[in-house]
This record gives structure tokens, sequence and C-alpha cells, in this order.
DNA sequence: AGAATGATCCTCT
DNA sequence: GAGGATCATTCTC
């Protein structure tokens, strides 16, 4: 089967759109002669800086100044002193947009990733933001790079996905979390935990 | 210059 | 289900 790699123009598109679509796409890491991956199962949007659970809700800053190029861009910041969080510029320059990615079913180098991450069961590898960076092996060192090059990307699969959900987004407060902002492949043991609170605003929103 | 603050995860109880 | 880990970024003085 030929591979298509995502284009630039896949990510100037509506946020909501893009983080949708991401759904069951495979995101390649290739890290030295290593080719990490897997397929995407789990992602938020994060949109303008009317959104107050959005980085650029305080306006532009050094750390998010990238949300605010062209898209098509990994945007990658450090959290709770622990974690690597990776984001996916969207939308045209000049207007701050992106998608957190925050699952995904380990497909390539599954073995690297159980080292990277140091536990053995599949589902717990990458099945939230922060551990997916980690089985990645991706901190700051990459953020800015481009999603059309030959390091960090995604490629087209057409394979079966079963249900598209929607919910609001987690880990953000209280502001913002009447947005439905969160999508996932409802049938994916990868998905991250999701509280009681998260898990009655969750809705269909695509058939299999 | 110093302090507060997380788009989290893990380890306990 | 509560709290600690642990630090870059940002805000305040």
């Amino acid at each position: 089967m030929k591979t298509i790699k995502l284009k630039r123009s896949f990510y100037n598109r509506p946020t909501l759109d893009v983080a949708r679509d991401l759904l069951g796409k495979i995101l390649i890491c290739q890290n030295d002669s290593v080719k990490l991956g897997g397929r995407l199962v789990e992602l938020e949007a994060y949109i303008g800086e009317d959104d107050p659970a959005c980085h650029a809700c305080r306006g532009r800053t050094p750390r998010n100044e990238i949300m605010y190029g062209p898209p098509g861009f990994l945007y990658v910041y450090f959290t709770y002193g622990n974690h690597y969080m990776l984001n996916f510029v969207t939308e045209g320059k000049g207007f701050p947009a992106a998608v957190l990615i925050r699952g995904l079913e380990p497909l390539y180098s599954v073995e690297t990733m159980k080292q990277n991450r140091g536990v053995e069961v599949l589902t717990k590898i990458a099945s939230g933001p922060g551990k997916l960076a980690k089985a990645l092996g991706v901190t700051t060192d990459q953020k800015g790079l481009d999603l059309t090059g030959n390091e960090i990307f995604v490629i087209d699969d057409k394979s079966s996905i079963g249900e598209i959900w929607c919910s609001s987004r987690i880990g953000i407060g209280d502001n913002g979390t009447d947005k439905l902002w969160r999508f996932y492949l409802k049938d994916s043991p990868h998905v991250s935990k999701m509280s009681k609170q998260v898990r009655e605003s969750a809705r269909l929103i695509i058939e299999s």
C-alpha cells in the first residue's frame, strides 16, 4: 500500500477539522535510524487568543510564538516539571492554534517505546500526552520541526477506525470546559483515562 | 530576581 | 482520590 505523507494544506484548515481528521492516521517519528510511531487515537484542539485554555490566551510570548506561525509545524512545551507535550500548529500564519496529541496506539518499534517508557503493557505506553512524548523520545529539542519534513510527520491511513466521539478537554481547570474540543476513537484501548465529568460530556459525532 | 503556576503521571492509601 | 515530583515559562515587584 502506498503511504501518503500529509501536506501542509492538511494543517491549514479549521483546527477542529484537523483534530478530527487526524484520528486513525499514523504518526511517524524518525529518531536516528529508528522509526517510532503509531495510530493517533486521541487529540484536543486549542484555538486562538479567545480560547481561555489555549497558550495564546495571554497573547504572543517566546514560548507560544510558533503557534502564530504557519501551519504544519511542531509545538512542544514542558509542564508539571516532568512532561513534554506534542502539538501540531494549525490554521494560517498569524492565527494561533494547535492540536494537542494525547494518545496513540503503538505500531512501529514497539520494543523501543517500551524501553523509553519503562513499561511492558501496550496500553500504558502512549495513553496520555506526557507518556506519548516520552515513548517517542520527543523534547523541546524538536520544537519548531516541519511536519512535512522527514523527522516527524503523519501519513494517511484508510483502515477502519470505528466510532469517533468528542468530549470536553482534559486538565484545563474551569476555563473552556464548555467546548467539546477533544476527539477520540471510542473503541481504542489506547485513549487516556477520563474523569466522570469528562465522560458525561462525551458524545458520538461520527458513526463507523 | 523571586514566586506562582501548570493542556500530567505515578505512587501511595 | 489525594498528593508529590520537578522545572520552564510567565507574572509581579
